[in-house]
DNA sequence: GACTTGACTAGAC
DNA sequence: AGTCTAGCCAAGT
């Protein structure tokens, strides 16, 4: 297992409408100082990852090669109903706690 | 297996 | 409030 398909499978959780940070998911998967790698492993990731749903820790949306990939970033988050304040998403809204999801049912972090 | 390249972040200034 | 810096580290070359 590597670490970007570790990445791909909690990103996969993340339900429409919510967000999380580069950072969050480094730190759910117990390893709190690898948010470059979670970004690393979305540069390249598959089909069917909800990466427009990784935003970085201001809320905003990190720049990459092709402007067109921040705003079909954007475009998805809005269709999902994330609304946007001065460019950036108000995580105190819509950041996705996976606490709280496990609580509900499935386990979201990996334990260490 | 060394070296480079980032969709990062927290803190300093 | 805007920039800079230093850590960080998986993947690709």
């Amino acid at each position: 297992m590597t670490f970007a398909s570790a990445v791909y499978r909690l990103v996969r959780r993340v339900p429409a409408g919510s967000v999380v940070t580069y950072g969050q998911v480094a730190a759910c998967l117990g390893a709190p100082r690898r948010a470059r790698a979670v970004g690393h492993a979305m540069s390249r990731c598959p089909v069917g990852v909800p990466w427009h749903r990784v935003v970085n820790a201001r809320g905003g949306i990190s720049a990459r090669a092709r402007m067109e990939g921040m705003l079909t970033q954007r475009m998805r988050l809005l269709e999902e109903g994330v609304r946007f304040r001065r460019g950036l998403v108000d995580l105190r809204t819509y950041r996705w706690e996976p606490a709280r999801a496990r609580r509900q049912g499935g386990r979201a972090c990996v334990s260490p």
